[in-house]
DNA sequence: CGCGCTTCTTGATCTTAATCAAGGTCCTCC
DNA sequence: GGAGGACCTTGATTAAGATCAAGAAGCGCG
């Protein structure tokens, strides 16, 4: 067991690297991951699995954006998951599906059969240990965001996930550090208000209270820039430490 | 790798399984478990442990009952989790407990030192699996818990975690198969209210609308009896064959 | 037994966000 | 450039649940 961080290597021609999988891998097991994975592309508003579905691979996404969402009998649709680049997505030891899985832009996946990498898995425990340190992040952003859906306001909701988008997307562009945050918005508004718990309306109403008062603004619909980071983080309802939610 | 099971076998003196870690483990990780460890017993209403604490244990519950739960700023709590006999509480690799962690009954707890148990987690690979299976199944449990949070109605919240409770209830006890659920509420209206995010007036009221109509009976404040757990599952806007929460 | 405490219930009122409804903006495609 | 459609905004009204308030039930304990 050599100490190289094989995070640092990129995995063959991923334009990102598998942070989900390689982390501290060896180079044979990395090997043994390029023999199993191929690669897929889903385009925008796809859906890659329903509830119930079959699924024989396990993946990454390499680029866009893909949701996970659960819906109740009469319609109501809540989404649990947000999936960005070097996210992870299906669940070793599972066939099927539990979730319906929604590219909502076109979507670039890296995807490892899954019989295979389960095997791969119990032969290589920093592969299993790896995952297991993602799922326990996902568990602890999960159950962050049950706060959200529970006891904050329509205002503090929004805030909250455009904190998030902004604080994500800083990261996978490697512009920590500028002053000014701007992205654009990878969600409907009514996909945010899935992922809210509120209603379209209710989301447009407040975005557009926070644009007024100068919390954020808005070119066209999607496109965010926010002046003073600590000022959305104020309207979050966090400790001012805040979470590292998705 | 020989092949019984060991969740079979049970773990010296402890009064349950470890389900959480010795499932598939082998005689001498089992005794290497033995070694590090040992008993802890909280009273009803005491803090296991604050956000923040250092926290130089994980555990297994062994009897009683403890809580997960997060707090905005001003005060605002949202239960996350609910500890019951036989679940984990912990994370490897980390120092600090990232929820409070509350005993609402008198709760005995099964700990292993930290450190030790992440060095045999990192040599015995069934150890780290089984601890990822349990964390797969909590992060479905949380999603699941997300939709109810999002998007249920009081009512339907409130039929939701009686179903859970009833149902977790009657697994713990073996009694899988007798046809009235009777079972004594573990919690007072405040810490439902926590976990459904609702208010304590809101789940007085809505549990006394079920009892009112049938849907369950009442004996005193506490102990709940349903005389048929089909109405209860049509109240809870879930599809037919439900969940498996917490 | 009755005191004091916590827990729970119920009622009246208020607030937030949902619902219903209409119209606006922007983009694509001919 | 204009038609069609997806997406978004805003207004009016309603409803679900929160809040405020009072009192009842249950329980440990002297």
């Amino acid at each position: 067991m050599h100490e190289i961080e094989l995070s640092h290597v990129d995995c063959a021609d991923c334009p990102i690297r598998h942070r989900a999988v390689c982390s501290r891998c060896e180079t044979d097991e990395l090997e043994q991951l390029e023999e199993i994975k191929y690669y897929r592309t889903f385009e925008a508003g796809q859906t890659i699995a329903w509830t119930g579905d079959k699924l024989d691979f396990v993946a990454t996404i390499v680029s866009g954006i893909a949701t996970l969402s659960q819906t109740l009998e009469d319609g109501r649709t809540q989404m649990v998951g947000l999936l960005l680049p070097s996210d992870f997505m299906g669940r070793p030891g599972r066939e099927m599906a539990t979730y319906d899985v929604t590219a909502t832009t076109e979507v670039v996946m890296c995807c490892f059969r899954r019989r295979p990498f389960e095997d791969l898995m119990r032969n290589t425990p920093h592969i299993a240990q790896r995952l297991l340190e993602m799922t326990l992040d996902e568990l602890d952003a999960a159950r962050e965001w049950m706060l959200l859906l529970g006891r904050k306001t329509a205002r503090e909701k929004i805030a909250s996930l455009l904190a998030i988008i902004a604080r994500r997307d800083a990261s996978l562009r490697h512009t920590g550090n500028s002053d000014v945050l701007e992205f654009d918005l990878p969600l409907t508004r009514e996909a945010m208000a899935d992922y809210l718990g509120l209603t379209l309306e209710t989301v447009s109403r407040q975005v557009s209270a926070l644009r007024r008062e100068g919390v954020i603004e808005l070119a066209g619909k999607r496109h965010v820039s926010v002046p003073d980071f600590d000022r959305l983080m104020l309207e979050t309802g966090d400790d001012t430490d805040g979470g590292f939610l998705v």
